[in-house]
This record gives C-alpha cells, sequence and structure tokens, in this order.
DNA sequence: TTGGATTGTCACTATATTGTCACTCTGTCA
DNA sequence: TGACAGAGTGACAATATAGTGACAATCCAA
C-alpha cells in the first residue's frame, strides 16, 4: 500500500513549464501524490491559470518562451503574496545569489533537479504558507475538535487516540462533509490505486470513527450510512 | 505569506553584509514586513551598530572583510546571548552545517537563500527568543534542560553528550513540539534535501535521543512515536 | 410481510510498521 | 597509519493495526 503519508487533499499546483517531457514528469510525480495539477506552457497562459484557479502553489520555470519568468514571478507575489511559488531554473541563472531575494520566489531548485528534493520543497512551502492560515488547524463538530498538525482528537476536552489510517479517512470526510462518498471513491482516495481491499474494510473504518467519534454510535448523527449508496459526513 | 501573521511592530534587525544588493533586497524584504533594518557593511560596523542599537535579531554574513563573522557571530552572542542570530553562509564555507550552531548562531540559511525562507527562519528565531525572556536560551521538558548558545544539555544537573546530530535533531523537535513529523520531514530539514539515507536512520537516532533522555526509554514521555505518521515532540 | 441485498459488528489473522542491536563505513585526530 | 567516534544499513523481534470472513441486524422492493 502507500507510504502512509497523508495525502495532500485536493492541494492544486499551478505548473508553468515549456518542456512537455518535464510538464510530464511533474504530472506523474504530483498526482502521483494526490495533488491536482494544471499545465500552462507559457507565461500568458500562466497568469491566466493563476487568476482563474488560485492554486495552493505553483512551481515556475524562469526560462520560458514569451513573458519573463522574472516578470511573471513578480506577478504571482503581487497578487497573492501568501501562494508558494518554487523555481525551476538552470544554475546559471541562479548563481546571481540577488535574484531570488528580488523576485519574490519561496524556494528554489536548479535543473537537472531530483523529483524527490522538488516535493519536498514544494510541500515544504505549502506547509509554510499553511502554517500561517492557523483558522484551518483545528476543525470541529458536534463534541469533537480535531488538530490536524497534531494529529490530535479530543472529545469533551479529552483526547482520543486515533489511527494514522483512520485520520486519514476522517480527514477525507471532512474535506468532503455534506456530500455521499462511494466505497469505490473512499477506497481510492484514502487507501489508494494500486491498492484493493474488500469493501468490508471500509464498513470497519467507519464503524471505529462511529465508535470514537459519535455520541451513540449506534445512531450516528455525523458519519452517516447512504443505503446503496455510501457514506456522508454531516456537520 | 504570513498576512495572518502578526507584523513585526517596530522590530529593528541589523544586517551586517558586504554586498550592495543583498542589502538593498534584504532592506526591501523586511521593511515590507513591517521591520526596522539597520545595515552595517562590516564586522567593526556591525559591532558598534549592535552595541548602540540593541537590535531585536542580526542578520550576519559569514564572508566579511575585515573582522572574520565567525568571531563577530561570538562577540554578539556572548554580548547578548538572547538576540538571535541567524547567519548567511555560502556552502562551501561549511562543511558541516552544524558546526554553525557551535558559533552560538540561532539558524542559518546557505547562500544562495530563498527569501521566504530567510524571512521565516528570521521571524522564527524571534519568536523564540520572545517566548521567554528571562531564560531565552534554555528549553526545560522533565529533568531535561537544553542549552541552545552552549549547545549543552543536562538531566537533573549532569551533563549529557550529544552527538551535533542529535542535537540537530532535537532542536528541530523543540522548534515543532506537538506536531506530528513525519520521516520524510525529519529527513529534509534536518538531514538536507540532497540527503537520503533509510528511513530507519530516523529511527535510530530518535532511538538514541530516547535512550539519552527519557527516563523510561521503553515508555517515551516525550519522543512519541505516530505509529503511519512519524514522531510527535510532547513537553 | 417476506426475502434478497446491504450494512453493522465482532474476533481472528495477516501484514506493515517500529524498536533495537550489531555491523560496516567514513572521516578525523593524534 | 591506526584508533576512534559518529553515522548509516540491514536483520530480526516486538507491536500495532489493517483486512477478512462469519453472522446478525437492517433496509428496501415486490
Amino acid at each position: 500500500m502507500n507510504s502512509g503519508e497523508t495525502k495532500a487533499a485536493s492541494k492544486t499546483i499551478l505548473v508553468v513549464e515549456d518542456d512537455p517531457r518535464i510538464q510530464k514528469a511533474l504530472y506523474r510525480l504530483f498526482t502521483a501524490e494526490g495533488y491536482g495539477i494544471s499545465n500552462a506552457p507559457d507565461g500568458s497562459a500562466g497568469l491566466e491559470s493563476f487568476r482563474a484557479m488560485t492554486p495552493d502553489a505553483v512551481i515556475l520555470d524562469l526560462m520560458l518562451p514569451g513573458v519573463s519568468g522574472r516578470e511573471l514571478c513578480r506577478t504571482f507575489k503581487t497578487a497573492s503574496p501568501d501562494t508558494p511559488v518554487v523555481v525551476l531554473s538552470a544554475v546559471a541563472e541562479v548563481a546571481d545569489k540577488v535574484l531570488l531575494l528580488e523576485l519574490g520566489a519561496d524556494d528554489y531548485v536548479t535543473k537537472p533537479f531530483s523529483p524527490r528534493e522538488l516535493l519536498a520543497r514544494v510541500q515544504a512551502a505549502i506547509r509554510r504558507s499553511d502554517r500561517s492560515r492557523p483558522d484551518t488547524h483545528v476543525v470541529s463538530f458536534g463534541d469533537v475538535a480535531v488538530d490536524f498538525p497534531k494529529m490530535e482528537v479530543k472529545r469533551s476536552g479529552a483526547v482520543v487516540t486515533l489511527t494514522a489510517h483512520e485520520f486519514k479517512l476522517l480527514k477525507f470526510f471532512l474535506d468532503n462533509a455534506e456530500r455521499v462518498l462511494s466505497r469505490e471513491e473512499l477506497l481510492n482516495d484514502v487507501w489508494g490505486y494500486n491498492f484493493y481491499p474488500s469493501t468490508r474494510t471500509v464498513d470497519n473504518q467507519i464503524l471505529k470513527l462511529r465508535q470514537k467519534l459519535e455520541v451513540d454510535p449506534t445512531n450516528p448523527k455525523h458519519f452517516r450510512t447512504v443505503h446503496g449508496a455510501g457514506y456522508k459526513f454531516v456537520f
């Protein structure tokens, strides 16, 4: 199964890159981790996408046809200083250490880059930007409070222990509240695409969440069953 | 990025840096966030300013004409151990970055650096120094006291010897207390982006910290494992 | 109301993750 | 150059937890 890492849960990344091979590689790299990817082959498309989708992070190649990558980076940072921008650049470009400061980029990776490093840097940038929005850290429903960075759940003050998997499932429910989620969808998004346990597994994990988080697990208020369809979380 | 952050509110930062381009860039970066900036182009000017203005933080370039940056760093830390010093250094200057901590520096950023990272590190350093005025440089948990400037750890008075690496890991845990840290995150932040040992390595270092700092290493109170997710430090 | 399908629930087992140790490798210092 | 310390690796044991299957309860449609 997958590494047990918490998935990105619908974070979207805008990739501004003209080389289709790199585009493709980045697409594979990030979708495998659960991120959504939007591609823009040049500056003007990048700008357009940026405005249309408000991505959670931007990966920007400095060497672009048309609008200069540097110009673009400044524009992004002016329009939305909170959105992290990670720059891809050839070594020679970054040799000038001042450049990055002026651009306002959050981080950079020099080509040829290690996919793992890029992934790590983008994730770190997203984490940093998330941390400055503290309101997203804690979510509550009923007498339950969920603290994501601490991976901790409390019921009227008392800590409830959840396993990593239960936590991941809970997060998915919270991220998709009010929507009916089929077992398939849950298996794909929480368990991962290359892993197919029986659907009983899902019921089992739901059961555990109910036992741990519902006032009356037999009459669930939040983790509702939608007979013949799946489950639905309501606040 | 830090729209949610509290603004610097008249905090002043002393920048000791001879390259005027970096000076200018730092000026823009930090004034935009509401900090006051004072520039010193060399060591003696830096020392003078430091005494005259007692800054809230210092950004120090290790490569300076005149007085050695390292000397200067020690002087700062001796004169006023509570004032955070963040060092700028070229990668080549220090083979082992951990050594910088021995200078007494609170943090370091290698050139060419990402501006957001520098900003984040300086802010973090200031926050830490603000948190507990009287004993900024000492953090305690259980029967353990960690003295950062001295790079020394004591357990009920007795000195415990930590390796530079163990110390760095400990520092990262303390800086991110209560948060669940994945092995990946630990590897990236403590070991560095371009070095990928197996994840077993992490477990091993944790084991050593537990053996050296936990009352009962078999039942760790502070360095907790979060099964399927990583580790978490709690006070 | 009844019967098949779906879901709730439990105990058991298989599996993945982590703890721990001993060994190797590398660089440092005398 | 040899001893030494620290770091990384791999093997194995110890745990935690996820998955399975059986059976009971419930739902829905005819």
